[in-house]
DNA sequence: TCTGGGGTCCTAGGACCC
DNA sequence: TCTGGGGTCCTAGGACCC
């Protein structure tokens, strides 16, 4: 095992044979915090805490400093709040965060084509072949940070390891702004220690329960048979995990992932009764969900509608389309439908989501596998672009409709389509 | 002063088909 | 003529991850 701190320095001198560790996994430190300190140097050394500041938000990031007083990401703001009252909140940016991402995973795809993104601020990397040009993984490692460090301002950790579940564990233990190696025959000698909290796909509710039975770290669970595992944690839960614990990890890093749903969703600050408030939102997030889904090229099939109600109870009710759509009128019909035929008008609504699922490929559906509506597709293209310029409100789909179709057809699908303008949002 | 928003994967039951 | 078994699709919910 190696650790490197900061300062570059080794702290297990001796050379440690990184030839197993062959992929990395990068982590940016306190990613948000530390961008908003970027344009905030002043608030360095101090307790930050990246939230929007209302009363139902929960901590999107905190610097190391504020995690000090017990404060963590997802944690109600409230409760942090009470934690760390000194601690200074900054309003998130997420343009910055897209924006330091984009240089930070340019800089990882400089020294090996094989990288897959996790997110804003994570990604895998098979440095495998990178041996020749640059050197072995702690090597690798070691440009990479010093190039983020150096373009960017900002200080990630690396773990390196022979599997992607042990890479990021390591990197966990790494943190802040170090370098952590695990070569393949220390693997288990590194794991069987960790609480088993650590170990990937066991959070709160799995925990609990293993530790209920005795099972407190992932050398522990290594030595319970997978039958009785089974019995609690589910036959794919079970073998995953038991594999994991023996630091068998089959997954290879993908350089891409096609996205498997679109969706958006909103939590009030307070609870909505009022339907027709619930129907608006329903129109804004189906428009948000259509236009993500026509920038990707993507149509979808499945449509859901996501409640939540003021005790926190949670539902979801979803539709399968005839056709797939990226319409925004179309989805909105649809979750419309189902909120109408829920019945529950009167209940206090906390949070309201929309999302399409089963996303069809654009140019497959248009192979004849799925029947579509061009013109409806490029009338509200242009008009969320014509919103974005002037604002919502300022066109709608059936103006633009009108001016190169006239009134000669609605458009074609399986239910009679209206007006836009008309569509009852009270 | 208790719980965001973006997702993925798994389970389980019922419908339906062969 | 009282009851199999496999496969797939759809739906709902839950755990988990960043």
């Amino acid at each position: 095992m190696s650790k490197q701190d900061g300062s570059g320095r080794q702290t297990t001198a001796s050379g440690v044979d990184d030839s197993t560790a062959t992929i990395l996994h990068v982590d940016m430190d306190a990613f948000f915090a530390s961008v908003e300190l970027l344009e905030r140097p002043d608030l360095r050394g101090r307790p930050v805490i990246v939230a929007h500041d209302s009363p139902r938000s929960v901590v999107t990031a905190a610097t190391y400093e504020a995690r000090r007083f017990g404060v963590n990401s997802a944690m109600p703001l409230a409760i942090a709040k009470r934690r760390c009252p000194q601690a200074v909140i900054l309003e998130p940016h997420f343009d910055r965060y897209v924006h330091y991402s984009r240089i930070v995973m340019g800089l990882c795809d400089g020294v090996t084509p094989t990288v897959e993104r996790l997110g804003i601020d994570e990604a895998f990397l098979d440095v495998s072949g990178a041996g020749k040009l640059i050197g072995g993984p702690v090597a690798v490692a070691t440009l990479l940070r010093e190039r983020v460090l150096a373009e960017t301002g900002l200080v990630c950790s690396v773990g390196a390891a022979s599997t992607k579940f042990v890479a990021k564990l390591a990197s966990s233990r790494a943190k802040p702004d170090g370098l952590l190696v695990i070569p393949a025959e220390g693997t288990l000698d590194f794991l069987h220690p960790l609480p088993i909290g650590q170990l990937w796909g066991v959070g709160g509710k799995t925990e609990e329960s293993l530790v209920n039975r005795g099972i407190r770290t992932i050398g522990d669970l290594a030595q319970t048979p997978v039958d009785t595992l089974e019995q609690f944690l589910g036959p794919a839960a079970a073998t995953r995990m038991h594999d994991l614990s023996w630091g068998i990890d089959p997954r290879t890093v993908q350089t891409r992932a096609e996205e498997k749903s679109v969706g958006h969703e909103l939590t009030f600050e307070v609870d909505v009764t009022d339907p027709a408030v619930i129907r608006r939102e329903l129109l804004r997030l189906s428009g948000m969900v259509a236009a993500r889904l026509r920038r990707a090229g993507l149509l979808g099939r499945t449509v859901v509608l996501k409640l939540r109600f003021g005790d926190f109870t949670t539902i979801t009710r979803s539709r399968t389309l005839n056709e797939p759509t990226d319409l925004g009128r179309r989805i909105f019909e649809e979750v419309s439908a189902i909120h109408a035929a829920l019945g529950r008008d009167t209940a206090a609504i906390r949070l309201v989501g929309v999302r399409a699922e089963q996303l069809v490929d654009e140019a497959s559906a248009q192979l004849g596998l799925w029947d579509t509506d061009e013109s409806w597709r490029e009338a509200e293209d242009v008009m969320d672009s014509v919103s974005a310029r002037f604002g919502s409100g300022s066109v709608t789909p059936a103006a633009l409709i009108g001016k190169h179709r006239g009134r000669e057809s609605a458009p074609r699908g399986e239910s009679p389509k209206r007006d836009p303008r008309q569509l009852p949002i009270d």
